[in-house]
DNA sequence: ATTAGGG
DNA sequence: CCCTAAT
């Protein structure tokens, strides 16, 4: 039965079955799985997206896992007309006519469904599989159609909300009038998220241009959108499913007709999204790749992620990822969201998706979207835009006109170069240290239960005290007062709009929902950063009970800061938005809650409210200290209560100047990096400064002090300090630092002396060597001599390590799940090699001997990212520092495997002076480490055992040897015919075995019995970068002996992530389970129960593995962690228990009562 | 204990 | 300036 699927760019198809695992081989795309349990809980809707291109000749296979049954689609030289007939739901059908392009039409390609039996058999699917498929199909017709491909359609839910209808109507009349209703409620939903960046985009131009004149042109939108919030909601839980990038995916399908939301959406996502080049070859490579211009590509990454608040990036996440997330580490988010983004990349490739420059560019290729392709059009577009736009989006359109010109070029051009190096850029850039995410991350790999689907209604406070909260959590919570809120958010815009800008209006929004009280909302747009928190924790520190006033008084706390002079904030807005957003969300959490044991507690009522009478003049007074100076109330009390998760900040006490020449006095004293030292000695009597305070301190004041030098007079107009250094501290701040960077500067010369030393002591010694002749007699000199030079290279190396590890930034940032150095003479095709395989530019080609730093190229490979270094060329002698010899080859230690790159028209030399130059610093390419047991002992002489008879060293010469480094007790086991240059190996024992592949270019320009022979040397490839040969030999070899191991995670309960593997190393950490976890997170080994282990490394599936078990490639794993036990590492949840709470509530109470 | 990123 | 992860 040939069943499905899917025209042009990928296959779509229902599958029911009840297996769990799948993964698809054969192809790089990733496929997207969806779960429909509403329905058909036991069946589960797949969907998969192919790049097609990539693999239209070949078999797709989807294995399921857990049952060894494959699902193969074979290309059919289908018809049209059979297709169609053979497409499930009408909704592709509708899609695909709605969207007609006549380029999509032109080429589709059918898969037929076919089962693989264990021994490769082809049978067509049983009727009962028919049937069940059919069945599936007909009844998910309704409900989901699914939507491939192109682009505008994405997902379609057969409930029909109404609300998507008017709205889509409202904005986009025009140029899609054609489309479903079901578009209009994806571009609803699409929309939402849109507006998330639009109200930042809209701050943005406001503080810009100061002159905020949005008037009523943005307020329709804004209501706009503040239904839609609501809506979107709902939506959502009927779409459920759907998942991915595709939400968010939005900009596109939305018609840019110019409506402002969409307009600044766009430009939103576009940043978010980086843009990804069609992958030409097929192969998934390319990923995070922004348009080839760098400048404006990273400008507009990072502006846009960056400049999402937390609460943003948790909607992301969800439409990323169809699922919630507790995690509330930016960083992280960011990564996982542009990752989640970047592995959905190939798919959308095919499909048109999402991403912005993608978008364009196929919209204007197949005209789809008419105004879409309009606005590709460049002026064109950019003179639609101001017609509809008033003045403060110019700055949008322009942006997107970047963006079209970056989209045309990613398109036209040869993207997978661009692609490659921008993926580099980026990822290279970010290099830093990279922080893991918290253990909430483990929380949520195995915590299966999607709290979307049942927040606890019991736990108000704690969504609110979350702040960040979704609104879907939220829902709960609103859906009795539902109706009361939808009337409430008219309203509230209205009002809103009055008092502030526009841009307020999302807070807004939230607050209503979030507490379904429809309390007032107070409208500051202003708060300064740390005041207002200090006021909350005055109120915290109360009885929870006195909050009954506390909307009051927050509006009063609120009011005294709002009067502050607007010049004053001009400069942080954005920051200050962020902190005030907070603020509310926190203050808000408060009157909810508030609100909530007002009622259930009557009775009390006027007892708190006599309690408040007395209270709140205190807290006035201590504001307004507050303000005006230095508090230092607030500061004795250490420990704020830690009740909702974010106010923990145990005290904020600014330096004064006695502070700070103290501690400069220290420095100079101690030097920097002896924090503690400096504590003892000049702070003792602080108690409340630690040694990171100082440190921190340090840092500040030496940025200050080289940031004010240069202009001398700008010293003195620092207002925002509380305490202005005077000029001459950052003065001597300046010369400390100076003298610290001499000192080292020095240190580090007086080493390179050294090693010009050791260096000509061992060419001395080599000298002799070469003048001894090689006798029975000379050779224990000979051992001698080599076990000197051994030592001295030892002592070369070392020195480097030791010192300041960073040198002089040669050494890039470690990157990607491996790293391979391109290590040669120079101009044998390095540069053009990592070009080639990369598409970055180093600057190869024009120049001959271009290369003199590392540079650094990521391929993508099997999902996972390699890092290939490019390193300038060694010479002869470079082990001893000659070119940058020595970083050069320290480089290449760093790394996992060496990529020898050889050219094939010269003679074999030039392979044998590499291998010399790395052994001499300790590199064995290709090598075991020799069988050769030793071990120092503190006593007992020299025990000298072979298990075979030695050829190459006797027992007195290794007596020599060992006499040589002053070893005289050990034990020395040869298990194999060693020479002595082994037995020196081991004694060192710091020597690096690595894997060597020796790739011979320019094959092109050599005899094929020549090329013939060197490939058939072991470790052997033969490529040509000119006529661009055999890369794909080359990678295969590259993987094959970096033996990295892709591990895909399992959530419980969930389909695992194929879309991004641990990938382990034999090399480096290891395989087993442990390590895995380990490379999830610390803590998460201890935590561990069993795992499961699906693939190739179980007997059965799944089999229960400990942390011992050693992992295959391509396995799945699924965690289940123990059952916590109370009190072991909760500590940070222990915070959020009500426990605490109430302990200090009674601490408190009982006072006042008194 | 120090270093460093980030809020 | 503080918090906290990484080292």
């Amino acid at each position: 039965m040939f069943r499905n699927v899917k025209h042009f760019s990928d296959i779509s198809l229902f599958v029911s079955c009840d297996l769990n695992l799948w993964r698809v081989e054969g192809c790089h795309g990733r496929c997207v799985e969806h779960t429909c349990l509403r329905r058909r809980p036991r069946w589960r809707r797949r969907i998969f997206r192919l790049p097609i291109l990539a693999h239209a000749s070949k078999l797709i296979n989807i294995v399921f896992v857990s049952s060894c049954v494959t699902i193969t689609f074979l290309p059919m030289v289908g018809v049209e007309g059979n297709d169609e007939g053979m497409c499930e739901e009408s909704g592709v059908e509708k899609s695909s006519s709605s969207l007609s392009s006549p380029k999509q039409i032109a080429d589709p390609v059918v898969y037929k469904l076919v089962r693989v039996e264990g021994n490769g058999r082809l049978v067509p699917a049983t009727d009962d599989e028919v049937m069940e498929v059919e069945d599936f199909l007909v009844d998910e017709t309704v409900e989901l159609p699914v939507v491939p491909d192109a682009g505008n359609v994405r997902c379609i839910s057969n409930d029909e909300s109404s609300s998507g209808k008017p709205q889509k109507e409202n904005s986009e009349g025009l140029s899609h009038s054609e489309n479903t209703e079901a578009d209009a409620k994806l571009n609803a939903r699409l929309e939402y998220i849109e507006m998330l960046q639009k109200v930042k985009q809209e701050e943005r131009l406001h503080l810009a241009c100061g002159s905020p004149d949005h008037s009523s042109s943005f307020m329709n939108v804004d209501i706009q959108c503040s239904d839609q919030h609501d809506k979107l909601p709902a939506i959502d839980e009927k779409l459920q499913s759907e998942i991915h990038l595709q939400d968010i995916g939005p900009p596109l399908s939305l018609s840019p007709d110019g409506s402002h939301i969409n307009e600044s959406g766009r430009i939103g996502e576009c940043s978010k999204q980086p843009p990804d080049g069609p992958i030409e070859s097929g192969s998934s490579a390319c990923v995070i790749c922004t348009s080839s211009k760098p400048d404006v590509n990273t400008l507009k990454g990072e502006i846009c992620l960056d400049n999402l608040s937390i609460r943003e990036l948790h909607e992301l996440f969800r439409a990323t990822f169809g699922r919630e997330t507790t995690v509330k580490d930016k960083l992280w988010l960011k990564r996982r969201i542009t990752m989640g983004l970047t592995n959905s990349c190939d798919v959308s490739t095919t499909t048109f998706t999402i991403i912005d420059n993608k978008l364009v560019k196929k919209g204007k290729d197949d005209s789809i979207q008419n105004a879409d392709g309009m606005l590709t059009e460049g002026s064109d577009g950019e003179a639609k835009n101001h017609e509809y736009e008033t003045s403060p989006t110019s700055h949008s359109s322009q942006m997107e006109n970047h963006h079209t010109v970056s989209g045309k070029r990613l398109g036209n051009s040869s993207v997978e170069l661009d692609c490659g190096s921008e993926d580099l850029h980026t990822d290279q850039r970010a290099a830093k240290r990279v922080r893991k995410p918290t253990k909430r991350y483990i929380e949520e790999l195995s915590e299966v239960e999607s709290k979307d689907c049942s927040p606890k209604v019991s736990s108000p406070v704690k969504n609110a005290g979350q702040g960040q909260t979704s609104v879907k959590s939220c829902r709960p919570l609103g859906n009795v007062p539902l109706n009361e809120k939808a009337t409430v958010n008219r309203l509230d815009p209205l009002g809103n709009v009055t008092n502030v800008p526009s841009n307020e209006r999302t807070y807004v929004t939230r607050f209503d929902s979030l507490g379904g009280s429809g309390v007032q909302v107070p409208y500051v747009s202003r708060v300064r950063r740390s005041r207002p928190r200090k006021n909350i924790m005055a109120l915290m520190k109360f009885d929870m009970s006195v909050m009954g006033v506390t909307a009051k008084l927050v509006k009063e706390a609120f009011s005294v800061h709002s009067s502050l002079p607007e010049s004053e904030h001009a400069d942080k807005v954005l920051k200050t938005r962020s902190a005030s957003e907070q603020m509310k969300s926190q203050l808000w959490a408060y009157v909810f809650e508030f609100d909530n044991a007002w009622f259930t507690a009557e009775p009390e009522k006027d007892k708190r409210h006599s309690v408040m009478g007395t209270i709140e003049p205190d807290k006035n007074m201590g504001m307004k200290q507050t303000d005006s100076s230095e508090d230092n109330s607030d500061d004795g009390s250490a420990q704020i209560p830690t009740a909702k998760g974010g106010m923990r900040r145990k005290h904020h006490r600014a330096w004064t100047l006695g502070e700070v020449t103290k501690l400069v006095e220290g420095v100079s004293k101690c030097g920097t990096g002896r924090w503690s030292e400096i504590k003892r000695l000049s702070f003792a009597s602080y108690s409340y400064r630690t040694s990171v305070d100082l440190k921190d301190k340090w840092r500040n004041l030496l940025k200050a002090s080289f940031a004010q030098t240069p202009p001398d007079e700008g010293i003195n107009s620092r207002k925002h300090a509380s305490v202005p250094i005077p000029a001459s501290i950052l003065l001597k701040v300046r010369q400390l630092a100076e003298m610290r960077a001499q000192l080292q500067r020095r240190h580090r010369r007086q080493l390179s002396h050294v090693a010009m030393g050791i260096i000509e002591r061992i060419k001395e010694i080599e000298a002799e060597m070469a003048r001894t002749q090689k006798n029975k007699a000379t050779e224990y000199h000979l051992g001698q001599l080599k076990a000197k030079i051994a030592k001295l290279r030892t002592q070369l190396l070392e020195p480097p390590k030791g010192s300041s590890g960073g040198g002089d930034g040669f050494e890039v940032t470690k990157f990607g799940h491996g790293r391979v150095a391109l290590i040669g003479f120079p101009s044998v095709g390095k540069s053009t090699l990592l070009t080639m395989l990369t598409g970055t530019h180093s600057e190869a080609a024009s120049y001959e001997f271009t290369t003199l730093t590392c540079i650094p190229g990521i391929i993508h490979y099997n999902d996972t990212k390699i890092q290939l270094l490019d390193l300038p060329g060694i010479i002869e002698g470079a082990s001893e520092g000659k070119g940058r010899g020595r970083q050069v080859i320290a480089v290449a230690k760093s790394s996992d495997i060496v990529l020898m790159v050889l050219d094939g028209s010269k003679s074999e030399g030039h392979r044998q002076i590499l291998t010399k130059e790395l052994e001499a610093v300790g590199l064995r390419l290709n090598k075991k480490p020799p069988q050769i047991y030793f071990k120092k002992k503190k006593t007992g002489g020299i025990s000298f055992n072979s298990t075979l008879t030695l050829t190459h060293v006797d027992e007195k010469l290794c007596y020599q040897i060992l006499h040589e480094y002053k070893i005289h007790n050990a034990e020395l086991l040869f298990r194999e015919d060693a020479t002595v240059d082994d037995l020196i190996d081991v004694i060192e024992g710091n020597r690096k075995y690595m894997k060597c592949v020796y790739v011979y270019n320019k094959i092109d320009v050599i005899g094929i019995d020549d090329v013939d022979k060197l490939a058939r040397q072991p470790n052997s490839v033969v490529i040509s970068c000119n006529l661009k040969l055999n890369f794909d030999r080359l990678l295969a070899k590259m993987w094959e002996e970096m033996g990295l191991v892709r591990v895909y995670t399992k959530p419980q309960g969930q389909q695992p992530d194929f879309g991004d593997p641990v990938v382990l190393s034999a090399d480096r950490g290891g395989c087993s389970v442990g390590d895995f976890c380990n490379h999830i997170h610390r803590s998460l080994v201890k935590e561990v129960k069993y795992v499961l282990v699906w693939g190739t490394s179980a007997r059965h599936y799944p089999q229960h593995c400990g942390l011992g078990h050693v992992l295959n490639d391509e396995d799945v794993v699924q965690i289940v962690k123990k059952k916590d036990k109370e009190g072991e590492g909760r500590g940070r949840f222990k915070s959020h228990s009500t426990d605490p709470a109430r302990i200090s509530d009674r601490v408190k109470k009982a006072p006042l009562k008194q």
